[in-house]
DNA sequence: ATTAATCCCTGGAGGC
DNA sequence: TGCCTCCAGGGATTAA
């Protein structure tokens, strides 16, 4: 599953592959992909536009054209495929299909069609109602220890959860917070408002340091993922605890346990990560 | 106001 | 072999 590590990834590839090319005609073949304007006026308002820059916030991928920006979100699977030749044969997964002026071709997959795009005018993307909620990207540069701390204190919900909503800051996952809470020893049921400032220093740290050495590996290929050049990542070597139920934990040894957490399937070494009651007394 | 549940989708895995 | 059920889950939306 693409979270930021692997959206900067796909950035990445795109930039190499489709940057200055012009459209000349777009075919959608899953009208629900788009999510606005409809995906007759998304087809035809891209015609002899220009992709100026590859950009991204979040998990969100920017594509900026003449007049406007096009956002992208792959969800699950969505995934991006440049073919040279227009004729090359067509996956049964294949919902968008860029055709460039000069006979090259993007095109968009999904197996589980959970990916959108949306087309804005130009400079309105960040402006759009799912980015402007958005909190920092996650790096030393945007990603400040104090506002974080503030916004822990306001909520009671469980840190994992707090973390997957994308507010407080941008790019973990499914994958990656199970990765970030273990790396700061932090059970993710955690309620948000009882983390000590230690806790919360620890946590800072670890997002910064596991999505970026994420980056630099080129993300996770857990199940399906690749990148727009068709590589996979090599992260899911480094990972501690997703998907690794029932081996030992590189910390301790103890026998690293899969539970539900918010619906979603949630891996944490029972040792490192425990679950208090409330909030142990700080002296300075 | 916060928080929890539901929905969208399909392929792969496991049970029988 | 084939049919059935369950599971994977990000973010928008709806409900409590």
């Amino acid at each position: 599953m693409p979270e930021l590590p692997e959206v900067e990834t796909v950035r990445r590839g795109l930039e190499r592959l489709v940057l200055n090319k012009t459209v000349q005609e777009v075919n959608v073949l899953w009208p629900r992909i788009i999510e606005s304007p409809s995906a007759e006026d998304f087809a035809a308002l891209l015609i002899g536009e220009t992709i100026e820059k590859m950009e991204r916030r979040g998990k969100f991928l920017i594509f900026r054209f003449s007049h406007y920006d096009m956002l992208s979100h792959l969800r699950m699977e969505g995934k991006y495929e440049f073919h040279e030749h227009a004729q090359d044969a067509l996956d049964k997964h294949t919902h968008v299909i860029f055709k460039f002026t000069d006979g090259t071709e993007l095109r968009y997959l999904d197996v589980r069609k959970f990916g959108r795009m949306s087309l804005v005018p130009s400079g309105e993307a960040l402006l759009h109602r799912s980015l402007a909620k958005l909190g920092p990207e996650p790096t030393q540069d945007y990603f400040e220890l104090a506002p974080f701390q503030q916004k822990l204190r306001k909520y009671h919900k469980a840190i994992k959860p707090l973390l997957l909503e994308q507010t407080l800051v941008v790019g973990l996952g499914n994958i990656y917070v199970d990765e970030t809470l273990w790396q700061a020893e932090i059970h993710p049921e955690q309620p948000a408002d009882t983390l000590t400032n230690k806790e919360i220093e620890r946590l800072h740290s670890a997002i910064i340091d596991v999505l970026d050495r994420a980056v630099k590996a080129g993300g996770s290929t857990i199940r399906t993922y690749m990148n727009a050049l068709g590589e996979a990542g090599k992260f899911q070597r480094q990972l501690h605890v997703y998907g690794r139920t029932g081996e030992p934990c590189e910390r301790c040894g103890t026998l690293i346990v899969k539970i539900k957490v918010a619906q979603r399937g949630t891996h944490f070494c029972p040792n490192c990560q425990k679950l208090r009651n409330r909030k142990p007394r700080e002296h300075k």
